[in-house]
RNA sequence: GCUGGUGUAGCUCAAUCGGUAGAGCGGCGCAUUCGUAAUGCGCAGGUCAGCGGUUCAAAUCCGCUCACCAGCUCCA
C-alpha cells in the first residue's frame, strides 16, 4: 500500500508518495544521499523518529540538522552503542542497558574487574576505529522467540525482552554488534564527530539495589568539536560555584571531621545570612497569622510511637536511653505541635492554627549520600503544621502555596520544578488514610496548582505514607535537582494523636493537617542559594556589605568616621587598615565578592565623599555619604 | 549502604624507583604611603587523615577505620 507524506528540508517543501513500512533512508538515499551529512533524523508531530524506523502513516516530516537539540538524543544513543562495541571488542562483558540522558549517555554492563582510566583510553581508541569505519546502522524487527535465541548468552537482554509486551521487538546492528533497542539512531557510525567518555561509576541492575552490581561508563558527544569543547567549558565553570568551593573561599560554613559527617557548622559569614533569612521569614509568617513555637531536640520514644515514625523511620533515627527511658532526638517537629494545639478543646471558630518553628532536626542519611550542605545529617527546617477543618483545605494550600512562591522568588530563583506526588494506585495498602481522603486531598492539591496555571510533573508512588504532597525542586550548579519547598498534606498524624475539634454542630471531628516547609531546610536552601548567586550575595544578604578602602594610612581617621556612620546605620562595614596598595584592597574585596567598595583618598576627604566601587560594576563614581548610604538602606529594603 | 576514586601547611597544589617534606597564596615582622583586581624582603607554620603491618628505611607498599568526590540506592 502506498502512503503519500510531506517532508521538509529545510524551507523546501515536497509531498512523495512511499510503500508502506519503507524506512525514509530509503527514500533519501535514492533522491540525495549527502543529506545524511546534515541531518540526523525526523520530527513527526513532535516526536524524533530516525532515518531507520518504517514509515506506516502519512504525516509531515520535518528534517532535524545535526545541531537541532531534537536530535541529540539519537546522537547520545548512537554514542553509547559504539562504545558498546568498542567494549565487547576488548574486555568480556554482559551489557546491560545503555541509554541517552539529558546531557550524553551512559551503558551499565556486568564486568568481572573495575574500569580504570586506562580502560577508558583504550576504549575511546577503539571507538575512534568503529567511528572512522564508518559502520552502517541498520534495523530490524523480529518476534520476540527470536530475540530471545539472539541475546540467549545475556541475562540482562532476556529479561528486557520479557517485559515487553509486543511480540515484535527492534534491533539495531552496526558491523558485528547487533543490540536490543528502541532507538533512535543515526545513519552510520561515522556521523559522530567527537566524544568523550567522563567517568565510571557503579549502578544496580534494574536500579534495585539487591540485584546484580554493574558498572557504568558516562560519556557526552557532539557533532562538532567545538560544541564538546564548550560543554566541557561550561562544567567546568559550573564547578567553580560549588557551594562547597564557594563556601570554603567566603568562609560561610565548615563540616568537621571531629564533629561528624553531616553536622554543618556555620561560620560567621554564612551565620548572618541565615540571620537576615530568619528575621525575613519571621516576618512574614507572623504577618499571616502564624504563631511561632519553640519544641525540644529530644523527646520520649513514645511519642515517635505515636506518631507512627518508629515503625517506619526507625533506621534513620537517632536514639538514646536514659534511666531505663528511650529517647529520640528530634527527626520531625510535628508531634510537638500536635501536642501543643491538642492542650486544649478547639472550636471551629479557631480554625485554621497555624504553628510555626525553626526546628533543628537530625536523621540518620547513608554515609554516601551525604553532599555539603544540601544533604546533611542535623537541619534546621521551616516547619509549620496549619490545622484546620476539611471545607479549609483548599483554601490554606493555596495560600501556602502562593507563600511559598513569594519567598522563593525573592531569591530570584527561576529555575525550578514543581511536582506532585501521588500514592502508587498499585500499592494502596502502603499508605496511611481512607481513598476518600487521598481523592479529596489530592483534588485540593490539583485545584491549586491549576488555577494558577503551574506546569508540574504528576509523581506517582512518590507520596509519603500520610498524603499526598507538592515539592518544588531546585537546581544545583550541575544540574542536579534537589527538594526544597514542600506542602504535604497529612490524615494519618491527626488519627494517631486523635486532634479534633468541636464543629458547628456541636460534635468532635478530626482535624485536618498541612506540613510545609518553604525553604525546606536552612542547610539545603543556603547551599542552594550559593550556586545561585555564584556566591555574588545581593546586599540584604552579603556578608559584609561594605568595604572601606583608605588609599593611605593618612585617610584612615577619616574612614573611620565614615566607619561609624555607616555601623549606625546597620550596614555591615569593613575598614581595610591593611598597609597595602589600594589595588591589592580592591583585588582582595573583589574576591570576598563585597557588593560595595567605598575608595577614600585625599580627593575625596577634601570634597567629603566617597568614590564607590560596585562588586558587579567596578567604578560607578563619587557620592556624599549621605546618597551613598539611601542608595544602599534602599537597596537592603528591596532586598535586592 | 554499594561500585570506583581521593586524602600532604589555614587554602591551592608538588615531592621520580621506598632514602626521612616543598612552592604559591594566606598569617606574622620589617621596609614602602601607593588612586580602581596581586609592592619588596624576611620569619613562623606539617603526627603526610587515623591505627596497625612489611622494610635497615614508608607521604610513597599492604590491611583496617574515618572523611571527602562521582554515580547508584535512599531521603518522614
Amino acid at each position: 500500500m502506498k502512503i503519500k507524506i510531506k517532508l521538509y528540508i529545510d524551507k523546501e517543501t515536497s509531498t512523495i508518495e512511499v510503500e508502506k513500512g519503507t524506512a525514509l533512508k530509503q527514500v533519501l538515499k535514492e533522491r540525495n544521499p549527502s543529506i545524511f551529512n546534515k541531518f540526523a533524523g525526523v520530527v513527526k508531530d513532535g516526536n524524533f523518529m530516525d532515518f531507520h524506523s518504517p514509515i506506516n502513516e502519512s504525516g509531515e516530516f520535518q528534517l532535524i540538522p545535526y545541531n537541532d537539540k531534537m536530535s541529540y538524543s539519537a546522537y547520545w544513543h548512537t554514542t553509547s552503542h559504539i562504545m558498546a562495541q568498542a567494549i565487547k571488542r576488548l574486555y568480556k562483558v554482559n551489557l546491560a542497558i545503555g541509554p541517552s540522558i539529558e546531557e550524553g549517555f551512559y551503558y551499565d554492563m556486568e564486568k568481572e574487574t573495575p574500569f580504570s582510566e586506562e580502560d577508558l583510553k583504550k576504549i575511546s581508541e577503539e571507538m575512534k576505529k568503529i567511528i572512522k569505519s564508518d559502520l552502517p546502522i541498520e534495523y530490524k524487527e523480529i518476534k520476540k522467540k527470536e530475540a530471545k535465541k539472539l541475546f540467549s548468552d545475556n541475562k540482562f537482554k532476556l529479561e528486557l525482552i520479557d517485559g515487553i509486551e509486543d511480540d515484535f521487538v527492534s534491533i539495531y546492528s552496526q558491523g558485528e554488534f547487533t543490540d536490543l533497542c528502541r532507538g533512535p539512531h543515526l545513519y552510520s557510525t561515522g556521523k559522530v564527530k567527537d566524544f568523550k567518555l567522563l567517568s565510571v561509576s557503579g549502578s544496580y541492575w534494574r536500579g534495585d539495589e539487591k540485584r546484580e552490581s554493574l558498572q557504568r561508563i558516562y560519556g557526552i558527544s557532539y557533532p562538532d568539536k567545538k560544541m564538546l569543547k564548550d560543554y566541557i567549558y561550561r562544567y567546568e565553570e559550573a564547578k567553580k560555584r560549588d557551594h562547597r568551593k564557594l563556601g570554603k573561599q567566603l568562609d560561610l560554613f565548615n563540616i568537621y571531621d571531629e564533629i561528624g559527617a553531616g553536622l554543618v557548622l556555620w561560620h560567621p559569614n554564612g551565620a548572618i545570612i541565615r540571620e537576615e533569612m530568619e528575621t525575613f521569614w519571621k516576618k512574614e509568617h507572623l504577618n499571616r497569622d502564624y504563631k511561632i513555637v519553640r519544641t525540644p531536640h529530644i523527646a520520649k520514644a513514645d511519642l515517635w510511637k505515636t506518631s507512627g515514625h518508629f515503625d517506619y523511620y526507625l533506621e534513620n533515627m537517632y536514639t538514646f536511653e536514659r534511666d531505663g527511658e528511650e529517647y529520640v532526638v528530634k527527626p520531625m517537629n510535628c508531634p510537638y505541635h500536635i501536642l501543643i494545639y491538642k492542650k486544649q478543646t478547639r472550636s471551629y471558630r479557631d480554625l485554621p492554627i497555624k504553628y510555626a518553628e525553626l526546628g533543628t532536626v537530625y536523621r540518620y542519611e547513608r554515609s554516601g549520600t551525604l553532599h555539603g550542605m544540601l544533604r546533611v545529617r542535623g537541619f534546621t527546617q521551616d516547619d509549620a503544621h496549619i490545622f484546620c477543618s476539611e471545607d479549609q483545605i483548599e483554601k490554606e494550600i493555596g495560600e501556602v502555596f502562593d507563600f511559598a512562591m513569594e519567598m522563593i522568588k525573592t531569591f530570584g530563583y527561576k529555575d525550578f520544578e514543581i511536582h506532585l506526588s501521588v500514592r502508587d494506585p498499585r500499592h494502596k495498602e502502603k499508605y496511611a488514610g481512607s481513598d476518600r481522603e487521598w481523592e479529596k486531598a489530592e483534588s485540593a492539591l490539583v485545584s491549586t496548582l491549576e488555577n494558577r496555571k503551574i506546569i508540574y510533573k504528576r509523581d506517582e508512588g512518590e507520596a509519603v505514607f500520610y498524603g499526598p504532597k507538592i515539592d518544588i525542586k531546585i537546581k544545583d550548579a550541575l544540574g542536579r535537582s534537589w527538594q526544597g519547598p514542600t506542602i504535604q498534606f497529612d490524615f494519618n498524624i491527626p488519627h494517631r494523636f486523635n486532634a479534633t475539634y468541636i464543629g458547628e454542630d456541636g460534635k468532635e471531628h478530626m482535624v485536618y493537617m498541612v506540613h510545609r516547609a518553604l525553604f525546606g531546610s536552612f542547610e539545603r536552601f543556603v547551599g542552594g542559594l550559593i550556586e545561585h548567586y555564584n556566591g555574588n550575595f545581593p546586599t540584604w544578604l552579603a556578608p559584609t556589605q561594605v568595604i572601606l578602602l583608605p588609599i593611605t594610612n593618612e585617610q584612615i581617621d577619616f574612614s573611620k568616621q565614615v566607619l561609624k556612620t555607616l555601623k549606625d546605620n546597620d550596614i555591615r562595614v569593613t575598614l581595610d587598615e591593611r598597609n597595602e596598595k589600594l589595588s591589592k584592597k580592591i583585588r582582595d574585596a573583589e574576591t570576598k565578592k563585597i557588593p560595595y567598595m567605598f575608595i577614600i583618598g585625599n580627593k575625596e576627604i577634601e570634597s567629603k565623599k566617597v568614590s564607590v566601587r560596585n562588586h558587579k560594576d567596578g567604578d560607578i563614581g563619587s557620592f556624599s555619604i549621605e546618597d551613598i548610604l539611601s542608595k544602599i538602606k534602599e537597596e537592603i529594603k528591596k532586598r535586592r
